[in-house]
DNA sequence: CTGTTAGCGCGTTCAA
DNA sequence: TTGAACGCGCTAACAG
C-alpha cells in the first residue's frame, strides 16, 4: 500500500530474476511471449509502475525538455508551447515548462534546476532582464543543446527561433499600399529593441519598392503601450497632413489608436488599417475591423521543437548556430459580416 | 566537458570520501568549515552539478508538486498555475506543469507520467471528459496527495478548492437590485453542470432575499458562448417585458448580448448591468462598462497549493476530504473615465 | 532466452 | 569529524 512495488517484487513473486522483468517491461525481444505475458500480468495485479528517477538516472537520459518562457499567460508563449509539446509528444519526449517571470534571478534558478534534473535539451525565450548571460553560455560545453526562440542572445554557437520582422513590416505596408494608400504613417517603438527596428526596416523598404517617398514626419516613436497609441494618434492628426493609413508596431498602440479616432469621432476612410503584432485575442476582439499581422506561437514553437530535437538525435550543435525565421500571417478581418 | 562532475570526481580532487562531499553540499553540521569551504571552492571550480535524478531516487522524495489543467492558455488557469507557483516555491518546492488539452486520455498518460516521476503531489482541474475517475481513484492508497482545483470529481477522501458560485451569483443579483434594479433576466448555461446551477441557485436566493417574485420568462438557458448571448438577448427583447438588467453566466454570452443592444441601438438605462464570471482580459477590454464576477484563479491556486503543502508535509489526507470555496470579487468598471 | 554481475550518483547508515 | 560500505530502482554487459 505505502511502498510502492519494484521489479523485485514482481520477480520474487514469479520466481525469476529482475533483469528479466526490466527487459519484459521495456518489451524487448529477448524474452519470451509468455514470460512477457505473465510479467505484465503480475505487474498489473500489483500496480506496477517503473520508477522513471531510477530509469533516467541509469540510462543518463530523461526524454524531457525543459522549457523557459517569460510568462505562460501570454497567449504568444502559450500557443509556442502547445506547439512545442505537439512535436515533443508525438516524438516520445516529455516537456517541463517553466516561466521565469521576466526576472533574471528566477531565470537562472529554473535553468539551474532544469539542468540538475538533467534534461535533454533547452528552450528558452529570454526574460526582459537577461542582459548578462553567464548562466545560457555555461552550456556551451556541455553535451545538452539550447535553443532560443522568440526572444533570443547573440551567443555564437546557439540557434535560433525568430519571427521575421522584417518581412512583416513589409507585408503589412505592402497590404496597406495595395488597398490604395499613399500616405501612411509609423508608429514605432525603441529602436534599441530590434523586434521595432526591423519591424521599421520593413515598412521603408515597402515604401521604397514602391516608389513612394519616406518621411520622417510620418513617424512617431513610444513605448507603444495603449495609452502611447492614444497619444501618437493625437500628436499625429494635430499635424494635419494627409493621412491614408497608420501601421502600428504592435497591438496596444494601435488598441490605443483606435480609441482615440473613436472618441474624437473622426470619419476613417475606409483604406485605413491599423495593424499591429500579435496574436492576442483581444486585439481581434476590441476591433474587429482591425488587420493584424500575426505571429504563430504554435508554428514558432513546433518549428524550435522540431530543430531541437533534431540536435538532440543527432548530438550535433551546428558550430555556428542557424537562425530560422518564421513568417507572419496578415489577417484581414471583416467587420461588415456579423 | 562531455561528462558532468560528481562527487566522486570532487573528493577524489581533494583526497577525501565522497560522503564527506556529500555532507559538505547539504550543508550539515556534520563537516567542519574548513573543510567545507574547500569542498564549496572544488565544487565550484569543477562545474559541479548536483545530479537531482539520483538525489531524488536515493532519498524517495522530489520536492515537486504536478499540476494538470485543460489548457494553461485560460487566463484563468495560468493565473491559478502563478498562485501555486509562488507558494510554492516559497516552501522551497518545483513544480510541473501539464495540459490536458481538454482530452481524458492525455489526463491519463500525464498523471502516470507525474507518478512514474515521483511527484510528491498532485493538483488537478480535470477536463471536460473526465467522467471516468479510475485514473485518480488509484491515488487512494498511494501516499502521495490528491487535491482538486475548480474543475473537480466527486471522489471521497479527496479534497476541493472551488469557487463559490452560488454566492457569486447572489452577489452579482445583490449587486444589480442595489442599483435599483426590479426587473433582472438571467442568461443561465446548462443546469448538468454544477457551477451554472449554482449561478443560477444563487440569482434565485437573491430576489427572494429581497422579495422580488422569481419569473420563469426571465431566464433564457443555451450553452452561453458569444453567439448565444447574441440570440438569448434577442429572444429577451422580443418578449416585450419590463427590464433593467441582465446577470448572464458567463463572460462570453454577456459579450454577445452587449454587441446585439449595441447593433440595435437600444437606449440602455445606466442602471443595465452585464455581469459574467471571468477574469479573462478580454471582458473587461471589449466593453470597459461591462461589471463582472471576477473568479481569482491566482487565489484558488494560493489556497490550493497551500492545503497541498500542508498534506505533503503532515502526510495525512483528511479521511472524508475537506472543500474549501473561494470568494468571487465583484468588479465594477467604470466607463465615464479614459 | 534467461541469470549474474555491476554500476548510474547520491545519501545514509555504521564504525572509527 | 571523517571514511567505508551499502542500497535507492533500474538497465546494460556478459555469460550460459
Amino acid at each position: 500500500m505505502n511502498n510502492k512495488p519494484t521489479i523485485h517484487d514482481i520477480a520474487k513473486a514469479l520466481g525469476i530474476d529482475s533483469s528479466t522483468v526490466s527487459r519484459a517491461l521495456n518489451d524487448s525481444p529477448r524474452v519470451t511471449r509468455a514470460t512477457k505475458d505473465k510479467i505484465l500480468a503480475k505487474a498489473e495485479e500489483l500496480g506496477y509502475q517503473r520508477n522513471m528517477l531510477a530509469s533516467n538516472l541509469r540510462k543518463n537520459i530523461t526524454n524531457t525538455i525543459g522549457v523557459v518562457v517569460p510568462r505562460i499567460s501570454r497567449h504568444f508563449f502559450s500557443s509556442a508551447i502547445q506547439g512545442i509539446e505537439e512535436t515533443a509528444y508525438l516524438a516520445g519526449y516529455n516537456v517541463i515548462i517553466c516561466q521565469s517571470l521576466e526576472q533574471l534571478e528566477r531565470e537562472k534558478k529554473i535553468v539551474g534546476g532544469l539542468l540538475a534534473n538533467r534534461v535533454d535539451g533547452l528552450l528558452i525565450s529570454v526574460s526582459m532582464e537577461t542582459m548578462n548571460y553567464d548562466h545560457l553560455e555555461a552550456l556551451k560545453n556541455s553535451n545538452i543543446p539550447l535553443i532560443f526562440f522568440d526572444r533570443h542572445c547573440d551567443i555564437p554557437g546557439f540557434s535560433n527561433v525568430l519571427i521575421d520582422d522584417f518581412k512583416g513590416g513589409y507585408d503589412a505596408t505592402q497590404h496597406l499600399i495595395s488597398k490604395g494608400c499613399k500616405h501612411i504613417a509609423h508608429f514605432s517603438g525603441p529602436q534599441e529593441l530590434e523586434i521595432y527596428k526591423n519591424r521599421f526596416e520593413g515598412y521603408k523598404a515597402a515604401l521604397k519598392r514602391n516608389n513612394l517617398t519616406f518621411k520622417e514626419e510620418y513617424v512617431i516613436s513610444s513605448r507603444l503601450m495603449e495609452q502611447d497609441g492614444y497619444i501618437s494618434m493625437r500628436k499625429l492628426l494635430a499635424k494635419k497632413l494627409p493621412i491614408d493609413a497608420v501601421f502600428c508596431a504592435n497591438d496596444l498602440s494601435a488598441i490605443g489608436a483606435m480609441k482615440h479616432t473613436k472618441e474624437l469621432q473622426i470619419k476613417i476612410p475606409d483604406a485605413i488599417a491599423f495593424v499591429g503584432f500579435s496574436n492576442e485575442p483581444v486585439s481581434s476582439v476590441i476591433e474587429p475591423s482591425l488587420t493584424t499581422i500575426d505571429q504563430s506561437g504554435f508554428e514558432i514553437g513546433k518549428i524550435a521543437s522540431e530543430l531541437m530535437l533534431k540536435q538532440i538525435l543527432t548530438k550535433e550543435t551546428p558550430q555556428k548556430g542557424q537562425t530560422i525565421l518564421i513568417d507572419t500571417h496578415l489577417i484581414e478581418r471583416n467587420s461588415s459580416k456579423k
